[in-house]
DNA sequence: GGTTGAAAGTAGAGCGCTCTACCCAAAAGT
DNA sequence: ACTTTTGGGTAGAGCGCTCTACTTTCAACC
């Protein structure tokens, strides 16, 4: 910086003006700057700048998983909007673990992000809120509540209560749920599901699954195995969906001519040709973009905290059909 | 930093050694600055120290496109390898544009990290290697040549031919290519068919596509148009292969019965259940640990460049099977 | 007993910026 | 002709660390 401001001739606070865009430089010294600049091969050191200035222009989104593309797909709506607002993204993954999720907050939290868009997080509100009272914060899908940050979260509960409707209309009594125990979002889905089930007098069948193809395929196991296996399931989201499929192919079973399926967020996979998961719409991209519009409203001074409630929508795809006559397969 | 000193009686110099694990540092005082900084909150600022040290220990990962799950993949790799190296890693998409790319690189050139991993970079091999003079870089994926920086790549050529070579094997000799066009690994997978299908005396038919499912299924309705339709398909990437599977289904031509469809990378996508996509394998979580240890070897000295080449394999799942003895359908 | 040397700790000059306060000249107001 | 304003610019003190060089203490050695 010292070498541009000499060779421009000018001092080091005016080129600090020029690299920073302020009206208050002359144009003919504005370039003369620049043109330095250039010829120096200079760029300005962010480090220095942030640690002078104590802004960092640079959000940190910790998403829970990397390979549920429903979290990359918001990062994308995210990273679109922080873009427009000349804001920094730094992606970084808590790998579902809780001590990676600790690890990679705190890593953010040294770099003095301005602020942190946590999706999914499965840390307790209580830590959630030690962060939130040191730096701006908004939590996507993690259902928890606090008045110290802000929340955009899917309607989880009436979303179970769609994808109930929807099986009965098409004749369904037993359906099954695989859920994903603690996970962020699963409660919610359960009890949604569970609470849809109960007020139309259908008996709710649930076992324990988690968010990837594994888990959906052992929860599909476990429910054809039943001696009255249910005539749908509910997967815990798109990817468990997956692995239902996968599953109930491996097994010679039918879908949707003996059994349909599933799935939540809506995620490429589902509407993949071969696959075509009937499953709930969330609008991925946008909750990301949601997601820092509050936390540039946070940055402009907000201070009472705002939580958006997204309504669902179901997605009818051929993954799902009408009750089969005869008994389900197996 | 200075009230901990103050607060634990020593110098401000000493609670950086503790900070930093140094050897130098006596139990007792370690215990007293340690206890000191818990009470205070005190977390060391990363961007004054990097200002201060030099270095940031962390490295920038560009990513061609968070869709396609071959990036985050790779990704995944990366971030394990680094984590191990005690390595931060920023993750960053080029959104599959030029301006993208340079923006995303340059933001990591403004922070001054350490080394720059770029996974299927578009950028031409002289803005890469006008970065690589700068600070440590290796391209994964990239298939460009240079002195000057790492390169991780796949044999594309040899996955061509072992994808022609099963075809063939099966019984097909019309086989159809939707190329990717000069995307990354575009140019050397349509290469590597056409030379393998040349060297069997059978025509390669090659039509204009990119690496996403909307390419892959308006390649595969070109390839369905003609008057004779390839009894085979090789999409570019399996992204692109599942808009094939997508397409063919909607046209009603069975896979495999009616046509075989072969992808590329062996993603979490080919091996879904329903879509059992036979394609080239790539270890996508290797390919990050190599680029990871590249850049080890360069930060601690290494002058020279490196190039890895991995050997592809072919996984063979149910998307492809015999040509159909009578003609294909539509 | 004096010298050596390791272990433990400190002082203070940067690192590359930004920011506040201030200056200077030319245009504008009275 | 004098003050006031304003656009354009500068000096220099930080920001919160690390790093080099140096000091002090104390056990070990001949």
């Amino acid at each position: 910086m010292d070498d541009v401001a000499a060779k421009a001739g000018v001092s080091r606070a005016l080129v600090s003006l020029v690299m920073r865009d302020s009206p208050r430089v002359s144009k003919s010294s504005r370039e003369k700057v620049l043109a330095a600049a250039q010829d120096l091969g200079y760029r300005p050191n962010v480090w220095a700048r942030n640690l002078a200035s104590g802004q960092t222009h640079t959000i940190g989104v910790m998403l829970n998983d990397l390979h549920n593309p429903f979290f990359t797909e918001m990062a994308e709506g995210a990273a679109a909007a922080a873009a427009e607002r000349d804001l920094q993204i730094l992606i970084s993954s808590g790998w579902k673990r809780d001590a990676g999720e600790l690890q990679a907050i705190e890593a953010f939290m040294n770099m003095r992000t301005d602020g942190l868009l946590l999706a999914a997080a499965r840390l307790s509100t209580e830590v959630l809120e030690s962060f939130a009272t040191q730096t701006p914060t908004v939590a996507v899908s993690t259902y928890v509540e606090s008045d110290l940050f802000d929340t955009v979260n899917n309607n989880e509960d009436h979303g179970g209560s769609l994808v109930v409707d929807h099986l009965v209309d098409l004749g369904h009594t037993r359906i099954g749920h695989i859920d994903a125990g603690v996970a962020p979002s699963g409660p919610e889905r359960r009890n949604g599901f569970m609470k849809a089930m109960l007020e139309r007098g259908l008996a709710p069948i649930v076992v324990e699954g988690a968010f990837d193809e594994e888990a959906g395929a052992a929860g599909a196991a476990q429910l054809m195995d039943l001696h009255e296996p249910p005539t749908a399931i509910f997967a815990g989201n798109d990817l468990a969906a997956i692995g239902v499929l996968t599953k109930l192919q491996e097994l010679g079973v039918r879908v949707p001519d003996d059994i349909s399926v599933v799935g939540y967020d809506n995620t490429i996979l589902s509407s993949i040709g071969t696959v075509s998961l009937t499953t709930i719409h969330q609008p991925r991209r946008q909750l990301g973009r949601i997601a820092i519009d509050l936390l540039a409203e946070r940055l402009a001074g907000r201070e009472e905290a705002r939580h958006e409630l997204i309504e669902p929508r179901l997605v009818t795809r051929s993954s799902t059909g009408r009750k089969p006559k005869a008994k389900g397969a197996t």
